[in-house]
DNA sequence: GGATGTGAAGTAGTTCACAGCC
DNA sequence: GGCTGTGAACTACTTCACATCC
């Protein structure tokens, strides 16, 4: 049973999936000083329909004025709140080989909300050491507790991580390794794959007609989790 | 005369996003020594379910056994097939910072079939070392041929990578720059952004219910790797 | 005029239920 | 018995078309 929030009424999965998607083009367009943006604007850098986007953006509550579209500002905290970056959340970082480093380095990876709470290597010529200004700590100490943890450790290692992680109470994990990962219910983890997004590209490529007609973005993601219920 | 048989009948997008999924699962059994496995067996372990395994094996032809299931080689053989991995690509990669160096190095990132063609960066420091045994280009020189461009530089940078990728005949671009790209129509863009799945990973803690019940897997998007370590 | 927001229609994808084969 | 493969039912998402409001 969930506490009834007011305001955002249940979002279907692939708009929860375009509006980060939408965040980063209005946010290109504040950047560059821009008052209001509409729907069309936001449709072609998205590579989606226009109708899409205004649907998309009515479940976050009537924010646009008609006659005139959407005033940048609004739209990014509406967005910002539907997806949460209000709150805060404690990120732990557990591998920090090249892809955990090039995440905890990127600018773009830690939204809004999102603070970096620790970083964990089992490497002893890496602990110790800082990444962007966090010294890195052994992961057979205690955990700190934390929102989301971050797997980005070689595949064989992913389980283990995982099952520390769940018992320190970790309930999302974000795992980059290629592993399926056995968790508890009530645990949800989210596969990152790099390989998969190549796969379809190719698989387009040899398939001459695609959803790559040629428009200006596409992003995907997307999957949803098996619904079990408890027993 | 025995049937072509080359041309799977076209494939719905979810499904060839959960071809490579189950390629991995399937692999995992093939290394544990396994001959056969079903329906069931994958849909856990994929976070799907059994029937929408079957639909979507069954989109490749009849390779099933009724009663038994799916034997492990055919499997991996016509799936690998189906997203053509028995063709061969010439990749490139342009930018060498961390996140270029770990899928450089990633067991996982080129399929078979992929190779690398080039590595090009425009950083001095860079450009003459080696990576993953391959010596990186500067990013002025002409561009060898490629079928597949990965983008992995600052996103200020992009566009103009992009260009010259254009130029250069490439006609597919897998983007890990937060950065919209504009390409002319025929030129395919797929875009990997590590902050989405973080992002919609938290929607879902926030809002409880959700699709993350807690079963074993899922949702994927994008990447997944490993190995890293600089020499 | 010009854009949003939304019922209604259309399309794509998933799940049910069972026939067919091992 | 068990498990695949698939028509039929269902659900979810997208697109159309237009009433609505600035």
């Amino acid at each position: 049973m969930v506490s009834p929030r007011l305001r955002p009424r249940k979002l279907s999965e692939p708009t929860i999936s375009r509006l980060p998607v939408y965040q980063r083009i209005v946010e290109g367009w504040q950047r560059r000083g821009e008052t209001s943006i509409d729907s069309r604007q936001i449709s072609e850098l998205a590579g989606v329909t226009a109708t899409t986007v205004r649907r998309d953006l009515a479940g976050l509550g009537s924010l646009g004025t008609r006659g005139s579209g959407y005033e940048v500002d609004l739209l990014m905290q509406r967005i910002g709140e539907a997806l949460g970056h209000d709150r805060s959340y404690q990120v732990v970082v557990v591998g920090l080989g090249n892809l955990g480093r090039a995440l905890v380095n990127s600018t773009n990876f830690l939204i809004r909300g999102a603070q970096l709470a620790a970083l964990y290597d089992s490497d002893p010529r890496v602990i110790g050491t800082e990444v962007a200004g966090h010294v890195v700590h052994s992961f057979d100490e205690e955990l700190v507790p934390a929102t989301v943890a971050v797997i980005c450790v070689p595949p064989e290692a992913a389980q283990a991580v995982a099952d520390k992680l769940v018992a320190a109470d970790v309930h999302a994990i974000l795992n980059f390794a290629p592993q399926v990962l056995a968790v508890p219910l009530g645990t949800a983890v989210h596969y990152v794959d790099f390989s998969i997004e190549l796969q379809i590209l190719m698989y387009h490529l040899n398939n001459g007609t695609g959803p790559l007609g040629g428009g200006l973005l596409h992003s995907l993601g997307i999957a949803a989790t098996t619904p079990l219920r408890t027993p």
